[in-house]
DNA sequence: ACGTCTATTGGACATACGCGCAATAAGAGT
DNA sequence: ACTCTTATTGCGCGTATGTCCAATAGACGT
């Protein structure tokens, strides 16, 4: 196999990795599989990883910390707070729909049981979170929103479509997509004192 | 070990499996695992399970739907509906410490790739949403409560329960189980027009 | 007391896993 | 051309898994 840079080979492993897990799912993604992915041997991963439950964080990681860098950046070219918040259920259910939230549902029932990977969920998890919560604060701050606790209602925004779309994605037919973003988005409008109705539903 | 009837050592072969289950998770459940909670050899579990995937699919089976009839018996016992719907709210957290919800996450993250674990999680899940449905409609019928769609109410506070529960799972630490619970039941009293701190939350 | 049935044992077997390591080879600098 | 670094190999080790099976032992009818 071609001999690549390091940080090269490792973003191949991270990619190598991403594409067996969506099939497999992470928590069976071994590191034969991994190395059968990129056609090169096994040990070649441990050159780059101590350990298979930091390759499955990295990956994992790399995967997250990416929507949410593009979410982040849709969100800011919006210039007030409302219509942030809509870009926000906008680019949620966008990254659902690649089939990414059954990572996250991976990720969620490991997270007890890998250490490296918990830590990244957990930390995630929290960004994504502090991403409605700065975004309410903003909206207080304009006067367009009010809200007593932003960092408790984020929680509940964000668990309840979280919970919402685990149905989606496990339970499929149960419930309807576009039910379950206006609900969330509607839920959001009540908890920041906003009319129902003002945040952007997305077309389709 | 004492010779038990097929029936006896069945059941005791799912109740070592769930007890396993509850510290290890469904997934990383084995057949020695289950035979030294017992105090059997792992012969035996094959005596009864033709595969350690049908002793996994019944345990789940039988945990679920225990947690769901006992959670149905004790609503029951209450008279009106606002007391039942206190009293699911009560089991639910009961059964949540218990580390069961590990079971369900993973039954969630391993639906779309094992379809009959799939399909009896659907059920059951489904099974859970139609609890506070009804029991919504009895309060509507009373007269306590209002709800223009009790089966979307009952959709959006069970995901907003079970996302925060995910996040008590997953991540410990980030939020309070006293916060969710109550968060929960808000929410609820806000859908159904109750006055908020209308349902009895539990003492601890 | 004896025989029959079967619950139960204890380990063999093949496979798969994460991980480590000596050997190899490819590329960069001189 | 020649060294030096290191990316990459290929395989082995220890462990863990599901499955199967001959041997054993306990309970029950006769």
């Amino acid at each position: 196999m071609p001999r690549l840079s390091p940080s090269a080979r490792r973003e191949e492993i991270i990619a190598a990795t991403l594409r067996v897990a969506a099939v497999k799912g992470l928590a069976n993604t071994t590191v034969r599989d991994v190395a059968a992915e990129m056609g090169t041997s096994s040990g070649l991963i441990h050159h780059y990883f101590t350990s298979m439950d930091e390759v499955l964080a990295a990956a994992f990681e790399d995967a997250a910390t990416a929507d949410l860098t593009t979410t982040e950046a849709a969100m800011r070219s919006r210039e007030d707070a409302a219509d942030r918040l809509s870009t926000f259920f906008a680019a949620y259910t966008r990254i659902d729909e690649y089939g990414a939230f059954q990572m996250w549902l991976d990720a969620w029932a490991e997270a007890s049981r890998r250490p490296a990977l918990g830590a990244t969920s957990r930390r995630l998890n929290v960004a994504w979170q502090h991403l409605i919560a700065t975004t309410i604060v903003k909206g207080v701050a304009e006067g367009t929103m009010s809200c007593d606790d932003p960092e408790a209602t984020a929680w509940r925004v964000l668990s309840l479509l979280d919970g919402l779309s685990m149905q989606l994605a496990a339970h499929p037919g149960v419930l309807q997509r576009a039910d379950v973003l206006d609900w969330a988005m509607t839920a959001l409008e009540a908890e920041v004192n906003l009319a129902a109705g003002t945040l952007d539903r997305p077309s389709r």
